[in-house]
DNA sequence: ATAGTGAGCCTTTTT
DNA sequence: GGCTCACTAT
């Protein structure tokens, strides 16, 4: 953090008047709110809670209440921290607002709350007992740990799996509780009754490694300003405007943060919809917002409700759907334009028959003009993303995938890091451990525990255990020459670390390694993709002056841009839809069980099927233009075929903005596989809206696949396939609807008939 | 002692 | 279908 840099700059002076709005005194940003976002904008000092409606203009305002505060001189950049949490939400904002100001965004405070409180961490570490530098764990090195100190203390992680444990702690984290301040009672039964001892444990071994996960990052916050003051007060005078974007999402401890942070000028302006809440699982609290005018007495509440996006039949669905839930705010949504179209909603025989139809009808719609940018398809469940990715493939449409896998939690992405880690870092011991034997040097796990006895013994960490491991006699020869070669490498490698830059010393360091030529060896399909990947990272780098500036952007900034370019379909989760808008959305899944999800309902009872219902208000408040909702009345979940009803919440769409389409030949056979003792006891009713399976029969996996096929393939021997999976290959042998079919990177692989294409 | 193979498990949502 | 765990061949 560069303070003196940030306060060095001078002033904004008050926006100069341009010679055409010279009669009028407002700013030009003004132009085209409407009374309630002027309001909003307007209302600098004090508490404010704006309660926006999906499509409301919520960005809108905060953009430009942001920008009011710079322009007209209340506060100076870096004494407003604006709040987001999602980097794209962060990037948007940013780039809005520099466009509307015209201002260099140097020295903003404007991120999301994992990064800004990563960088107050950062400036105090030692008062949390940190160093500076400490490194920041994913998710998968969070699992790893509290796997080791259930290891230790002989917690079986079979009985109670750290997945689960790691959950539960982090609940506690998202709630502001250290291990001290959770109470006896609450660990409960759990891992032997010793969760809490194993929260303790867990904090520990954190600290000792220097690091801290996601749940740290604000929780650290909490103590260093409840236990220093001084530093509290500091920030206090230093921020001066609080914005927070999604309030709803926030969790007690982060509404523990903005409440203390906001304590003395109380120039907090939160923004958000109770009714688009849809992230309690991971300790967002509905009531932060609920409560906002009892926690800041004299706030003042303006509320969003003039519709800038949808047509009043999706406005009509939505609010008619969201209207069965209780304990909301509740605000009525209204719409200036004409009706549009109603809201459609389909049923279908499969997962399969619901891609085809649901594609079809973007292949239509592109034909009459429209934009595969101004479409998506939102899942519920991100396993739902790839019927539609096969069926798109085939169509030759171009999709992307938003959410997903993030770069950096990709295995090649993650054990790169490891070996910088380990650069930066030695004693950071989760790094090493995961690439010790990365590529294979025949360092098993037996190796790796005598190296965890001997680190033990001598208090050091893992790398130093190595360096002197040439001094006793514990492992084999083998084992000690290949440590020792290990520990040159990096010593090596790092005495270039000032010399060279970051993308050259990466590309020394996967040559050297061995890594790169790990996957180069590797036949695996993925394996191109992988060193893509990697080529990538190397090049990412280049924009690095160290490694840590690289490795913090790495944890907690790090997006997905490999579909930047052309114009494509968008897929993603319900989740990850929040905040976007489409002309089209296609909502597929619309099935009990899966939407509304059999889990939520079982662990959290009516509190979880109103958060899936707001998650069916986001869905539909995504689209402009048209909504498409979709349910399929049999499913395949892992390989086993599930019939399923369709969702309560199609039941919840009133009558009045909705049209069930019944496409003759839909559920004609046609074209299609007949099922041999599967009578179709799915059909669509005319004159109701939602058809209802009339009795259980449950379709038969074997029974698709062996009927699929009318005869012998249609493949020759030796003819050129294309498998979604596999790549390409030759058709080496048939039998009936299966070849034999040795692939370019796969090798040789039995594959069904239906599942190649030709070449 | 390690690496490769096969069986059985689960499978929402994510900063 | 992916991941972890256990077994077997080296």
């Amino acid at each position: 953090m560069s303070d003196a840099f940030d306060r060095s700059e001078p002033a904004p002076a008050p926006p100069a008047p341009s010679g055409s709005r010279a009669l009028t005194a407002e700013p030009p940003y003004f132009k085209g709110l409407n009374e309630e976002q002027r309001r909003a904008v307007e209302a600098t000092e004090g508490p404010v809670l704006v309660l926006a409606g999906a499509g409301t203009g919520k960005t809108r305002v905060l953009t430009t209440r942001f920008a009011h505060i710079l322009m007209t001189g209340l506060a100076r950049p870096w004494e407003i921290v604006a709040v987001t949490f999602t980097n794209n939400a962060a990037r948007e904002m940013k780039d809005l607002v520099a466009a509307m100001t015209g201002r260099p965004v140097e020295g903003w405070r404007l991120g999301t709350f994992h990064a800004l409180a990563a960088r107050i961490l950062r400036s105090h570490a030692e008062a949390v007992g940190l160093k500076p530098n400490f490194i920041i764990l994913g998710a998968d090195d969070q699992l790893r740990l509290l796997k080791q100190v259930m290891e230790g203390r002989h917690i079986d992680d079979r009985k109670w799996p750290a997945r689960m444990l790691l959950g539960v702690i982090q609940r506690w984290k998202d709630r502001g509780l250290p291990p001290e301040r959770v109470s006896e009672e609450e660990g409960g039964a759990m891992a032997d009754g010793r969760l809490l001892q194993l929260y303790a444990a867990y904090q520990d071994r954190l600290r000792t490694l220097n690091a801290a996960d996601f749940g740290d990052l604000l929780l650290h916050n909490l103590t260093l300003f409840t236990e220093h003051p001084d530093i509290l007060k500091d920030y206090q005078n230093r921020f001066r405007y609080l914005l927070v974007d999604e309030y709803q999402d926030a969790n007690v401890a982060q509404y523990l943060w903005l409440r203390l942070l906001a304590r003395s000028h109380k120039n907090l302006c939160c923004v958000g919809d109770d009714d688009q809440s849809i992230y309690s699982w991971r300790g967002a609290e509905v009531g932060n917002i609920l409560r906002f005018e009892k926690d800041f007495p004299g706030a003042e509440v303006i509320r969003l409700e003039r519709n800038y996006r949808s047509t009043p039949h999706i406005l009509g669905a939505a609010s008619g759907l969201i209207a069965h839930n209780e304990g909301r705010l509740g605000k009525t949504l209204w719409a200036g334009i004409d009706a549009g179209d109603k809201v459609g909603v389909q049923g279908v025989w499969d997962g399969e028959e619901e891609a085809r139809v649901v594609c079809g009808e973007v292949e239509a719609k592109q034909r009459d003009g429209h934009s595969l940018e101004q479409m998506a398809v939102l899942v519920r469940a991100g396993f739902q993303t790839r019927e539609f990715e096969e069926r798109l493939i085939t169509l030759g449409i171009p999709y992307r995938i938003i959410g997903g896998p993030r770069f950096y939690e990709r295995r090649e992405i993650l054990d790169v890091i490891a070996y910088f880690r380990v650069m930066v870092g030695p004693d950071d011991d989760l790094a090493f451990e995961r690439i010790v034997n990365l590529p294979k040097r025949g360092i098993g796990p037996a190796t790796l525990q005598s190296i965890h006895r001997l680190a033990r013994r001598r208090l050091v960490s893992l790398h130093d255990a190595c360096r002197s491991i040439n001094e006793t006699d514990d492992l084999r020869p083998k084992a000690r020459t290949t440590l020792a070669a290990l520990i040159t490498d990096f010593e090596r490698w790092r005495a270039h670390l000032g010399a060279l830059n970051l993308a050259e010393l990466a590309a020394m360091v996967l040559a050297e390694s061995g890594y790169t030529e790990m996957w180069i060896k590797d036949s695996s399909p993925e394996a191109p993709g992988r060193l893509e990947n990697l080529e990538e990272l190397v090049s990412v780098l280049e924009n690095f002056e160290n490694l840590q500036d690289f490795l913090e952007h790495v944890s907690l900034v790090m997006e997905n841009n490999d579909n930047a370019t052309g114009e494509k379909l968008s897929l993603m989760t319900l989740h990850a839809a929040k905040g976007l808008e489409f002309d089209t959305v296609f909502l597929p899944g619309w099935e009990e069980g899966l939407f509304p999800h059999k889990r939520s309902l079982d662990e959290e009872g009516l509190k979880g099927l109103e958060e899936e219902r707001r998650l069916a208000y986001v869905g539909l408040t995504r689209a402009r233009r048209k909504a498409h909702v979709t349910y399929a009345a049999n499913r395949r979940i892992y390989n086993q075929w599930q019939s399923a009803l369709p969702s309560r919440f199609i039941d919840e769409l009133p009558e009045e903005h909705v049209d069930a389409m019944a496409e003759s030949g839909l559920y004609g056979a046609q074209g299609r596989p007949v099922l041999r003792e599967t009578p179709r006891t799915f059909s669509f009713q005319r004159t109701g809206r939602t058809p209802r399976r009339r009795d259980g029969v449950i379709l038969e996996g074997e029974a698709w696949e062996i009927d699929t096929a009318e005869g012998d393939s249609r493949f020759e021997e030796g003819a050129r396939v294309f498998h979604q999976k596999f790549g390409y290959g030759r058709v080496e042998a048939r039998d009936g609807n299966k070849l034999e079919v040795v692939f370019d990177k796969a090798g040789a692989k039995k594959v069904i008939d239906s599942f190649v294409e030709p070449a």
